[in-house]
DNA sequence: GCATAAGTGCGAAGGCCTTCGTAGATGGGT
DNA sequence: ACCCATCTACGAAGGCCTTCGCACTTATGC
């Protein structure tokens, strides 16, 4: 058994907002992250700052400081980061039970025709795999 | 305009896990609730108590105090609740694409083929709705 | 070179959540 | 009537999250 790594732990709502903005940004200094985020909502640069320092803790991001400016960038990734947080919710309000989870979803917050369809189509293949 | 009545808040954590309780066994006393509860986790009697008085502040349940053992019951419901509770993990995960979200939920969850029949079946029934 | 702007680090306040100990009230059995 | 088990109420401790002010450092422009 080799050492146990500690998975990546689960960001808090405000972390979320942050790494929203990285996915989207890409790798970026706290000044442009802080830009970014002011868009949708007031924020102070150092309560950013702070954010950013315990998430490079955490894991959850990286910093470059080659440069005066440091360069953060995610380590957590969107789809492992969004899988992890349904999966919570899974365990917590659906007892596990992904088809209760996707049908309400779905019933909630309806999509587009064209989205039905790729839906159907990831269906389709989780059918034939599933054979 | 009528007076604008709080919406019910989210539930926290354990109050979720109060929740499902509830929604499984129907109006029950501390004591019932507890000795469910303990069945999944220690936990001690009067935190449930506690939590149980808070979530009646909050309008999350109600009690029947004509006993002496009260009578607690769920106000929110169980669907309401989880579509709440997706509508908030959309917007801060999934930039409310309800499409990504399922595709992720059954990506990771793999359900089996008779749910995803029963998917496909919802999915129909949108689709038709959405013509 | 010096003042100013921009950046980082530190610490701490305040809020909510969770948990439980303890006190006091109430009912049941003998 | 009394004792014990059971119940509710209250308060408070501790943890995590969020936010930011302040001090210190480092570049930039005149």
């Amino acid at each position: 058994m080799g050492p146990m790594k500690a998975p990546r732990p689960q960001p808090t709502r405000s972390e979320l907002s942050l790494l929203r903005v990285l996915w989207r940004l890409g790798p970026s200094t706290v000044r442009a992250i802080h830009d970014e985020l002011s868009r949708e909502r007031e924020v102070g640069y150092t309560t950013v700052l702070k954010l950013l320092q315990i998430m490079t803790e955490k894991g959850l991001c990286a910093r470059d400081e080659s440069r005066r400016s440091h360069v953060y960038r995610a380590l957590a990734g969107e789809d492992e980061t969004q899988r992890q947080l349904l999966g919570d919710l899974l365990d917590r309000a659906f007892e596990g039970s992904s088809k209760k989870l996707v049908m309400q979803a779905l019933a909630a917050q309806p999509a587009s025709k064209e989205e039905l369809a790729e839906i159907r189509q990831l269906l389709d293949e989780l059918s034939r795999g599933e054979k």
